[in-house]
DNA sequence: GACCAGGCACATC
DNA sequence: GATGTGCATGGT
């Protein structure tokens, strides 16, 4: 454990040293990142910002305007982002259960403990682990580590897990080895999605990765 | 043209 | 429980 702690620390500061503060999540409010982190599921970032611009030209950006979209029209306006009909309905599940549970106030969320938001989030049929644990810790201020594929290509590569370790287990390695730090954990899974675009396809091309200068990197 | 992107649900075995 | 498949646009 405190050897695992050791090379997770190892890897945030070379990380940072070598990227820089990542100023995430971008987004101008909370109602923003909870949009984003629904679009960006298994797509392009840059893709994203295109519909989050549509909605907001829209003038659709909060959760009274968006539920009050027809679904077709929802489906137009985010249509960049890909899966665009998925996506639309994964959407107004969210805004169901926001207005369903807790009148369509984000503010309302901040009584919940994070525990029992968590499983709440897991029950909407499109908030899978990562989408829940995004908006829990980017939205929400929550200390929650963020797991990705790439989070989980460079614990494989780093020699941290093996690589069939599932999600709960792979936020578990970071959590019980970290202090719950909000600010810390923001900063590290953004680094971790920014050394991934670079260096961590599904094949390896890690030829000027950072991280390459630490002894447990293994070489594929 | 192939590959990839800040996943998830569902069918099938 | 593991594995495969559909979902779709846009950049490299």
């Amino acid at each position: 454990m405190q050897k695992t702690r050791q090379q997770l620390l190892e890897i945030y500061e070379i990380l940072f040293q070598a990227f820089g503060p990542q100023h995430w999540w971008p987004g101008q409010s909370r109602f923003e990142i909870i949009v984003g982190a629904i679009l960006t599921q298994n797509t392009n970032w840059s893709n994203v910002e295109k519909a989050i611009a549509n909605i907001r030209a829209a003038g659709c950006l909060s959760p009274e305007k968006l539920y009050a979209l027809e679904p077709e029209a929802l489906e137009t306006l985010i249509r960049p982002a890909g899966y665009f009909r998925l996506k639309a309905k994964r959407l107004r599940n969210f805004l169901q259960w926001l207005f369903d549970a807790y009148q369509g106030q984000l503010e309302t969320l901040d009584e919940v403990e994070t525990r029992r938001l968590r499983e709440e989030l897991l029950a909407i049929s499109g908030v899978g682990p990562e989408t829940a644990d995004s908006i829990l810790l980017y939205a929400l201020d929550r200390p929650v580590f963020v797991v990705d594929t790439y989070t989980a290509r460079i614990a494989v590569r780093h020699g941290l897990i093996e690589p069939e370790i599932g999600y709960d287990q792979l936020q578990y390695l970071f959590e019980s080895a970290l202090e719950p730090d909000v600010q810390r954990f923001n900063e590290f899974h953004a680094l971790m999605v920014c050394i991934g675009k670079d260096f961590c396809k599904p094949k390896p091309k890690c030829a000027a990765c950072p991280l390459n200068g630490l002894p447990h990197t293994i070489q594929e």
